[in-house]
RNA sequence: GGGGAGGUUCCCGAGUGGCCAAAGGGGGCAGACUGUAAAUCUGUUGCAAUAGCUUCGAAGGUUCGAAUCCUUCUCUCCCCA
């Protein structure tokens, strides 16, 4: 099998193919341009969001060509896919501000280059073809190509028309499929990948240009990421683990990758790391406390990825420092951990501990503070806090910092300035 | 356009005049147990705080008193066209 195929299969990237040995036969011969559809929707990607660019990656780095598609023009139509309600809308002003965001957090896996360096990606957005488009051209040239019963044998669409399906969003497929059509004419692009949600607008992609333009092209899924508990990649209570440090710390970051569940381990290395393979078999072989290790490893190199070595020595030093000193009252590097910043006078004066912690990003409310004090979670400096009354002065401070520890997991730093 | 059913606290979902800040489940948070895991058990889950304040799509109204009754508006879903 071809080199770049066999390194997505073995990490376990392949879930469907149109056509895998036929594929496998065109990626002998040369590079292939194929590309990977990216939703604007959002200022910033989530690491569910990333399959497919690490994909993309390995593809990259065996010599192929990627195409990363912003899908401008058709964000602002919503795709029912896996979706229960329809997308919200978005401008155009949105959507170029959100590519251009998204196009850098791309830019950690994948080697950019708009002047089209060999081999080098590029990244497109379907606006430029989609916003012009004539209806009634469109109807009679493309349109007529699909069929509203095939389309409504789709799993996608089944689920939606149990709770309603707006037209536009039915159209989604249509213009799916013409962008694949499009880079076919224009770029050459013979592959689209994409999430396994993503099969039946892919599948209606091939068939497209093989009626329009009698040609073969290839469509291939990657599976779709799921938790071994149940719950959905990339989503923690608080929201998606964003990509953007603004959004979701590096530390915290970090913490989510250490925290996966054991059975998540290996398949997450191979997918969310470049780490060879032989490497990840060893790890593999840990168990009990010592997948640990494999953990630490998972969140390091993920965390390298994406924020870079700097964050990822930073927030693996916060982490060390968090947990394994914890009661000894010693911490190496705090700089990882988020923070607040209070005026030394205004503690000298004492602070409530509930108002303290309601202050952090650690309690929303004074009542949710009030909760975590009565239920002894609140620790300040190592010290546990012993009841709601307590008055936090700068007899408490360490260093001209307080750490705040809200749980088990939970730290917050509070700086003190002059 | 006609007819019908609905909008309840993070989610699902009870609740038809006072005993409702609102059952139950999920989720979250905290505690115990642990490996910064899973599973399990316990507590907690509007704001504030010993009073009190603001919630049940929105705005009015009836009443000593409404999530529950009336009016208007609004949104969603279903059936017919």
């Amino acid at each position: 099998m071809n080199k770049a195929l066999q390194v997505l299969k073995d990490r376990g990237f392949i879930k469907q193919c149109t056509d895998l040995e036929a594929l496998d036969a065109l990626m002998e011969k040369g590079p292939v341009k194929f590309y990977v559809g990216v939703d604007p929707t959002g200022s910033s990607l989530h690491v569910g969001h990333m399959v497919p660019f690490f994909a993309m990656h390995h593809m990259q780095e065996a010599g192929h060509n990627p195409i990363a598609l912003v899908g401008g023009g058709t964000s602002m139509i919503g795709d029912p896919s896996g979706k229960t309600e329809m997308r919200k809308m978005l401008t155009i002003d949105q959507i170029n501000e959100n590519a251009s965001s998204i196009r850098g957090q791309l830019g950690t896996v994948i080697d950019f280059d708009e002047n089209r360096e060999s081999g080098k990606a590029v990244m497109l957005n379907n606006y430029d073809w989609l916003g012009g488009l004539n209806y009634l051209e469109f109807l009679r040239d493309i349109g007529k190509h699909f069929s509203v019963n095939r389309m409504l044998t789709f799993e996608s669409y089944k689920q939606r028309l149990e709770r309603g399906l707006s037209f536009i969003e039915f159209n989604y497929q249509l213009l799916q499929s013409y962008d694949f059509l499009t880079l076919f004419r224009d770029e050459g692009c013979r592959l689209q990948m994409g999430g396994d949600d993503q099969w039946g607008n892919i599948v209606a992609g091939v068939e497209l240009v093989r009626r329009c333009e009698r040609d073969e092209c290839y469509g291939l899924t990657f599976p779709l990421v799921s938790r071994a508990d149940g719950k959905k990649m990339g989503k923690t209570e608080k929201g998606a683990v964003f990509l953007s440090p603004e959004l979701f710390s590096p530390y915290e970051f970090f913490q989510y990758w250490r925290n996966v569940a054991d059975a998540d381990v290996v398949k997450f290395l191979k997918m969310f790391t470049f780490l060879p393979l032989e490497e990840i078999d060893e790890l593999a072989k840990l168990e009990d406390q010592e997948i640990n290790r494999a953990k630490e490893i998972l969140a390091y190199e993920q965390t390298k990825i994406i924020h870079g070595k700097e964050e990822a020595d930073k927030a693996r030093e916060a982490a060390k420092a968090a947990f394994s000193n914890q009661g000894s009252g010693v911490a190496i590097d705090r700089e990882a951990i988020p923070s607040v910043e209070i005026p030394m006078s205004e503690l000298a004066a004492g602070i409530n501990v509930m108002d303290l912690y309601a202050r952090t990003e650690l309690c929303k409310t004074k009542s949710d503070a009030r909760r975590l004090v009565v239920q002894g979670g609140a620790t300040i400096e190592n010290k546990k806090v012993s009841g709601i009354d307590v008055t936090i002065d700068d007899s408490w401070v360490n260093d001209g910092e307080l750490l705040l520890r809200a749980g088990k997991k939970r730290y917050f730093r509070v700086v003190l300035t002059d």
